[in-house]
RNA sequence: GGCGCAUUCGUCUAGGGGUCCAGGACGCCGCCCUCUCACGGCGGUAACACGGGUUCGAAUCCCGUAUGCGCUACCA
C-alpha cells in the first residue's frame, strides 16, 4: 500500500514554525517513500477558521518550497479538502454510530454540563459526562425530539475501551478506557468536532500514517475508539514534540517570532529554514547538519525522530542561515536581496560582503558604506598622494590594477603593512573596518560610474582632504 | 487532581548493555590566517535529573521520585 500522509493545519493565523516543522515531517516522509502528501484544512472551528488566514498558511508552506500533491488549491480524489466542505461526508459516519448504538443523543446544555464538572471537580471526581442523556428512554428522546431539542452527538466509550497504539516515534502508548468520558462527535449546530472529523477523513483520504504533534498524542486514545466503532482499520501514528521557547514553555508569540512568514520577513532563506526545522528532531544518520532537501528526502526516517521536546535556538538558525549565504553565488543571492536592498551594483556588492552576513536584510546595513561617506581624520599628504595616483592612472578596477595601485602608492608614501592600508582604508570609507580593499575599491569605482549616489575613490579622497 | 509523554554539555543532538572517564554541531574562550571587520582553520570549556534494582558489566533494560510539558472542551 502507497503510503499517503497529510498536514492538517487549522487556519486561525500565519503557519507556526511548529506547524511548518510537523508539514516538513509530513512531507519528506511522503516524498522519502513515492507516496503522496495533501493538505487538508481543519475549519470547524466556525469562531477562529478564516479564509484570509487559509491563504496565509498555504503561501507558507510554499515559501517553504513544499509541494503538495492533494489539497484545497489541488483537487484531487478526495476533494473537498476543507473539513467545513465536508459535512455531508460526516453525516453519514455519524448516522452509522448512532445506529449502531456508539454514539447517542446528548441534550444537555452546555450551561449544564458546565456545573455537572465542577461539581464533579469539586467532589473529587473525574470531570466525565455523567451520563445523563446516555440512559434515556426512547420515550423520552422522542419527546425531547417532538419538542425540538437541539442536541449534539456524543460518542459512548465501551467496556472494552483500552487502548494501545505503536507509536512510531514513542513506541507502545497505553490508556485505560476509565480515563475517558463519553465525547462530544457532532455538535449541536450540525457540525464534527475536530476528534471526529479527523478520524472520518483520515479514514476517507486513506491516510496510512498520521504524523502531527504531540499534543494530539491523549486524543489518538479517542480516535482509535471510533475507528474501532466503525470497523475500520486504524493508521499508524507518530507524534512529533512540541517545539520550545528558551524557558522551556511551548514557544509562543512572546518568545519572538513564531510565523514563518517572520522569519521571511527577517531575511532568512526558506533552505535554511527548512534545514534548521528538520535538524530540530531529526538527525542525519552520518550526522551532517547542512543537508539540502534532497539528502534529507533520501534519509529521513521516523525512528531517527527525537520524542523529546526542542528549544529553540535563533543563534543556531543565524548560523545556518549564515552558512547558505556564504555558500551561495552572488548571481544567485541577487534575487533574493533585492526586495530588502537594491542598486545597479548590487550583485558586486554581494559578491564583496557576502561572508560577513547571516541575514538578507544585513545587506542593506553591509553596503552602506558604498553610498554614505563620511570623511575622516586621515594625514594629509597621504591623501594628496593617494588622490595625485588617482588622477594619473584612474581607480583600480580589478585585482590587477590595484596591485599595481598598491605599489605605486608603497613608493610614494614609503609607508607599507597596516601604516599604508589603514590610511587608505580610512580616507575611502571613513572607517576603519570594512570588506577586504582589493574588492571594495574597484567596486566603489563601478557604483559611482552607475550610481549617482555614489563617490568614486577621487571624489572621496578629495573629501578628506577638505 | 487523573491520564499520557519527556528528561545526555547553556542549546540542538549521537548513543539502542561492554569499543563512552560519552562523540558531533551552535554558542562561548584561546590561537592561527590577516590592512581592519568578517570568513576560514586549529584547540579548549561543558552533560548521561535523582534513587533503587536487573546484570560480571547500564547513558543504554525495569521500578520509583523529582521536574517540565500535553490532554482531561459542543478548540484544533
Amino acid at each position: 500500500m502507497s503510503v499517503r500522509v497529510r498536514f492538517a493545519p487549522s487556519p486561525t493565523g500565519h503557519l507556526h514554525v511548529g506547524g511548518a516543522r510537523t508539514a516538513i515531517f509530513n512531507w519528506l516522509f511522503a516524498r522519502r517513500h513515492g507516496g503522496t502528501f495533501i493538505i487538508r484544512v481543519e475549519d470547524t472551528d466556525q469562531a477562529r477558521s478564516t479564509r484570509e488566514s487559509e491563504t496565509m498558511v498555504l503561501e507558507d508552506l510554499r515559501w517553504l518550497g513544499l509541494q503538495w500533491d492533494e489539497g484545497p488549491d489541488e483537487p484531487g480524489p478526495h476533494t473537498p479538502y476543507r473539513q467545513s466542505e465536508r459535512t455531508d461526508h460526516y453525516g453519514a459516519v455519524a448516522q452509522q454510530l448512532l445506529a449502531s448504538g456508539h454514539a447517542y443523543r446528548c441534550f444537555c446544555s452546555e450551561e449544564m454540563l458546565e456545573a455537572k464538572r465542577k461539581q464533579a471537580e469539586a467532589e473529587g471526581r473525574p470531570p466525565h459526562y455523567d451520563l445523563t442523556c446516555f440512559r434515556l428512554s426512547p420515550q423520552e428522546i422522542s419527546a425531547k425530539l417532538n419538542s425540538w431539542a437541539p442536541f449534539a452527538l456524543r460518542f459512548h466509550v465501551p467496556d472494552d475501551g483500552d487502548v494501545t497504539i505503536d507509536d512510531l516515534i514513542r513506541g507502545e502508548v497505553t490508556w485505560k478506557k476509565e480515563s475517558l468520558g463519553d465525547f462530544i462527535l457532532v455538535r449541536s449546530d450540525g457540525l464534527p468536532t475536530y476528534n471526529f472529523s479527523v478520524v472520518a477523513d483520515d479514514h476517507e483520504m486513506e491516510i496510512t500514517h498520521v504524523i502531527r504533534a504531540e499534543e494530539h498524542l491523549t486524543n489518538t486514545h479517542r480516535q482509535v475508539l471510533i475507528y474501532r466503532a466503525m470497523g475500520w482499520d486504524v493508521p499508524q501514528f507518530a507524534h512529533v514534540s512540541l517545539i520550545l521557547g528558551p524557558d522551556r514553555s511551548k514557544l509562543s508569540k512572546r518568545h519572538g517570532a513564531t510565523s514563518v512568514s517572520q522569519y521571511a520577513d527577517d531575511g532568512f532563506l526558506p533552505e535554511a529554514m527548512v534545514n534548521y526545522l528538520t535538524l530540530l528532531g531529526w538527525s542525519a544518520p552520518d550526522g551532517r547538519e547542512l543537508f539540502t532537501t534532497e539528502y534529507s528526502i533520501g534519509h529521513f526516517s521516523l525512528d531517527r525522530v527525537n520524542s523529546a521536546p526542542a528549544v529553540f535556538d535563533h543563534q543556531k538558525l543565524d548560523w545556518l542561515n549564515g552558512q547558505y549565504i556564504h555558500s551561495m553565488t552572488a548571481a544567485e543571492l541577487l534575487p533574493r536581496v533585492r526586495p530588502f536592498f537594491d542598486a545597479p551594483w548590487l550583485e558586486e556588492g554581494i559578491e564583496l560582503v557576502k561572508t560577513s552576513v547571516t541575514r538578507l536584510t544585513e545587506f542593506h546595513e553591509a553596503l552602506r558604506f558604498v553610498r554614505e561617506f563620511t570623511p575622516a581624520e586621515v594625514d594629509r599628504s597621504f591623501c594628496e598622494a593617494i588622490a595625485a595616483d588617482l588622477r594619473a592612472n584612474g581607480a583600480p578596477v580589478d585585482e590587477g590594477s590595484y596591485k599595481a595601485f598598491v605599489e605605486r602608492l608603497k613608493t610614494a608614501t614609503g609607508a607599507k603593512g597596516k601604516a599604508l592600508f589603514m590610511p587608505l582604508r580610512l580616507a575611502l570609507t571613513g572607517s576603519e573596518h570594512g570588506p577586504e580593499l582589493v574588492r571594495m575599491i574597484p567596486l566603489l569605482q563601478h557604483a559611482s560610474e552607475s550610481d549617482p549616489m555614489v563617490l568614486s575613490p577621487l571624489q572621496r579622497v578629495e573629501r578628506c582632504i577638505g
